[in-house]
DNA sequence: GCTTGACTTCAAGTTGACTTGAGCTTTTAT
DNA sequence: ATAAAAGCTCAAGTCAACTTGAAGTCAAGC
């Protein structure tokens, strides 16, 4: 397949492929010419990337998935991410149930509907950061 | 309380607690000197931003989500937000149960694995980008 | 009364994930 | 045979969400 094929049926870019070449995460088996050809099971792996990156893993993360370092080491990886979507997927559900309740609660402002806050407090339990903004922030300063 | 009191509270750091002040997305109430002071509400708020976030919403739309400009459209809109979550909700948990059956499957390669194959086709259907680069990439000029 | 440390502002820097543009080459349609 | 369409490379630009740094202000404790 050519580039244009490829991002037809993966609904991306060209240069977001050819990006994506670029940082390993797809491969390019070949050229005719100058330009890249792929082969069709590249369309499996830009569908895992895209639903990588739908759950908020960032590339280098996906790209770590593909490349297991060694057996084990990839196994607990792999947990320990489906542990991470879990509580994402906690916190998703409680901000989901929050809005529908707010947009059938009938309380002037959200933050004076009880229900609301107790979803709110609930969700606040499994607190955390998106992934790779948490990855780079380095420890705080701000405490004593 | 004080910024720091605040950032201690909240687990966000004084410079994000200004950063977002200064976008809109919380207020303080005063100074005392130059220093701000916040109510405590504002703890409230800052945990909804947050789960808002890791839900994938940019400060943006949890702004608007927080100014209702009209009753109506702020209810449509709370109730597309919870629409876009419930696929999200979706493609994380197929996620987490493909990396759950990577984990466990002893196939030498995760893309020869009919069952990860099956995962990832299905969660292929409820396809779609991160909101916020969704929001801003322009009609595509790649297709015909 | 002066130092100290927590605060302030404002501008500039950073990071990840792409996109855009310039300038070139190659394929394809006429 | 030639021009348009599609690819290519490589550098630079963009965007959101913060962070960092410099330079200043101010209340509190000694």
């Amino acid at each position: 397949m050519d580039i244009a094929e490829v991002a037809k049926a993966s609904g991306l870019p060209a240069s977001t492929l050819r990006f994506y070449e670029e940082k390993g995460l797809i491969q390019s088996n070949g050229r005719f010419g100058l330009r890249r050809l792929f082969s069709a099971n590249v369309i499996e792996r830009l569908a895992l990337i895209s639903l990588g990156r739908s759950a908020g893993f960032s590339l280098d993360e996906i790209g770590e998935m593909f490349t297991p370092e060694g057996p084990d080491i990839n196994r607990t990886l792999l947990l320990a991410k489906a542990d991470e979507l879990d509580s994402k997927i906690k916190a998703l559900t409680s901000m989901r149930d929050g809005l529908r309740h707010s947009a059938a609660c009938n309380a002037p402002n959200h933050f004076e509907c009880p229900k609301f806050l107790r979803l709110l407090r609930v969700a606040g339990k499994n607190r955390f950061r998106q992934a790779n903004i948490k990855l780079k922030r380095k420890v705080r300063t701000y405490l004593p």
